[in-house]
DNA sequence: TACCAGGATCGTG
DNA sequence: CACGATCCTGGTA
């Protein structure tokens, strides 16, 4: 796994940029590309260094002094931060871990919630599929989604050596006069004091917090540790692209993500299998429902419930309906952490191409929240995924008129049939599926929102479409046929085959990279 | 340089 | 045999 190795791998490890010094991060400014990207990581949700479970219902409502690192090298210090050198430290209600911990780099209300966007509700995946840890965050207005897989790596984090802060030159470490270093039972960390860098908090209080709890300071250097995005060719994550610019995150964080649902599935896979279940909800009897809760409460360790079905008398696609509060009312004590966890199956299963390729067309997609419906999610971002053959092999694809194609065999209602294949880790055959590149083009078409900068309709109504980055789309199209060596050139020439045989042709006034599909295959 | 057009060949089901 | 991938040559913007 590699964002594993990037997260796990001790500080020391990191590759790094030339060692610099404090006064050198001050002279950073914020137009370092990459500067910004640990500011995206919520680090003030680092978890305790203890007790994994139970899940933290609170993580958004702390009252953290307000530190913010990333003014160490911003130029212009935020307002935020002007306002804390005016205001007292809030009340200690929180772990002192999180003292030296920078709070969100943004207000939380710059944070859309997760249902409203599908991608967040990947990185929910990303962070809770693996370890069923957390999951509160998804369905509150929790800046932290990002965070929750962080506080879940920390539980796994290997110790850090002493001297790795010294070899660490992440613009936020530092080997000077402020260093501390406190074994803490079996982990031996090191812990930085961000505050003789800001200068912001009295050395008392910082003292203080240094007596009671260490701070994660490893994975922090390796999130902060800007490196690793050049390394992996990631880019900053920017904010407004949750809301209006998808695909574009999407291809930053492609293998985070890949992974991400990965694990996801293949935990989701594991319980499915053991209680005999589709990993669907939808497709869940009443009965499979309180096998479900049942193994999720013992999961996360919560208390079991006696009369279980007494409170849930659903079957899978009403249960997926009902709202967190709805859960929280029936079961407080659980009820948050079992919507979560549901969620996090949803999207697991919205991920598969059978439920995804025909959510335009099947009542599937009426049956699920909004945030639910995410049509193509698989097309692209599991380059390194093992399931890249699942996504290929049980597609079928939009009927259209006249064409060649088989019906599509399965609907929302059969989620449990492309379920059951996965468990079993059946395929439909080996290498690329049998989708024809028109099919898959209309299926890129379909998806818009998360399709559209690669290809996108000119003209609905008459087949004509625009395929705006080639590259991209004959990348998406080598993963779907388990073609690596695809490129646009094959698939123009794949394309152009089609002028013979009816199914497209070139434009009427001809336009680079853009087609037309003829009559029939255009509906 | 990227895209386009089309012939030819090959592998696969 | 259909289909798509691949390689190729040559042309165009």
């Amino acid at each position: 796994m590699e964002y594993e190795k990037m997260l796990y791998m001790p500080a020391s490890e990191m590759p790094h940029s030339p060692q610099l010094k404090p006064h050198q991060f001050q002279a950073q400014t914020p137009t370092d590309q990459y500067s910004s990207y640990a500011d995206n990581f919520d680090l003030s949700l680092l978890p305790q260094e203890s007790a994994p479970a139970p899940i933290p219902t609170t993580v958004f409502q702390y009252n953290a002094p307000q530190i913010k690192v990333e003014c160490a090298w911003d130029s212009q210090p935020p307002l935020q931060q002007q306002q804390q050198q005016q205001q007292p430290p809030a009340p200690y209600n929180i772990p002192s871990s999180h003292q030296l911990i920078p709070p969100p780099a943004y207000p939380h209300s710059a944070y859309p919630s997760p249902q409203s966007s599908p991608l967040q509700s990947e990185f929910a995946a990303y962070g809770l599929g693996r370890f069923g840890g957390s999951y509160d965050s998804l369905n509150s207005p929790s800046p932290s989604l990002e965070a929750v897989s962080i506080k879940q790596e920390l539980h796994i984090l290997p110790p850090s050596p002493p001297e790795s802060n010294c070899e660490t030159p992440s613009p936020r470490s530092s080997c000077g006069e402020s260093i501390k270093a406190e074994p803490l039972d079996a982990d031996i960390e090191s812990l930085i004091d961000l505050n003789s860098l800001l200068q912001q908090q009295s050395v008392h209080s910082t003292q203080s917090l240094q007596d009671t709890k260490p701070d994660h300071q490893l994975l922090r250097e390796c999130l902060e540790d800007t490196s690793f995005q050049k390394r992996h060719n990631l880019k900053p994550l920017a904010l407004e692209s949750f809301i209006g610019g998808l695909a574009e995150v999407r291809g930053d964080f492609e293998p985070v993500i890949s992974l991400a649902l990965e694990h996801a599935k293949r935990e989701a896979d594991a319980i499915c299998a053991e209680l005999q279940i589709s990993q669907d909800p939808n497709g869940w009897s009443p009965a499979q429902v309180h096998a479900w809760l049942r193994s999720t409460l013992a999961q996360f360790r919560l208390p079991p419930v006696a009369d279980l079905e007494l409170h849930f008398c659903e079957n899978g696609a009403a249960l997926a309906l009902l709202s967190e509060e709805e859960f929280v009312r029936r079961l407080p004590e659980s009820g948050s952490t079992l919507h979560a966890q549901l969620e996090i199956w949803k999207m697991a299963y919205a991920d598969q191409p059978a439920h995804q390729q025909h959510s335009q067309q099947s009542a599937s997609t009426d049956l699920w929240p909004a945030s639910y419906a995410m049509p193509n999610f698989d097309l692209d971002y599991n380059e390194d995924s093992e399931d890249d053959d699942d996504m290929d092999t049980d597609a079928p694809v939009a009927p259209l008129n006249g064409s060649s194609t088989s019906p599509p065999a399965t609907t929302a209602s059969n989620g449990a049939t492309a379920t059951v294949k996965r468990v079993n880790g059946g395929r439909t055959g080996g290498g690329g599926s049998h989708i024809h590149l028109w099919q898959f083009l209309k299926e890129l078409l379909a998806s818009p929102q998360v399709n559209g900068t690669a290809i996108r309709w000119i003209d609905r109504s008459k087949g004509i479409f625009k395929i705006e980055d080639s590259v991209r789309v004959a990348k998406l199209w080598g993963r779907r046929k388990n073609r690596p060596a695809m490129n646009y050139d094959k698939l123009s020439r794949s394309i152009r085959q089609y002028y013979k045989k009816g199914i497209m042709k070139k434009t009427e006034r001809s336009q680079r990279l853009v087609y037309q599909f003829c009559h029939p295959y255009s509906q």
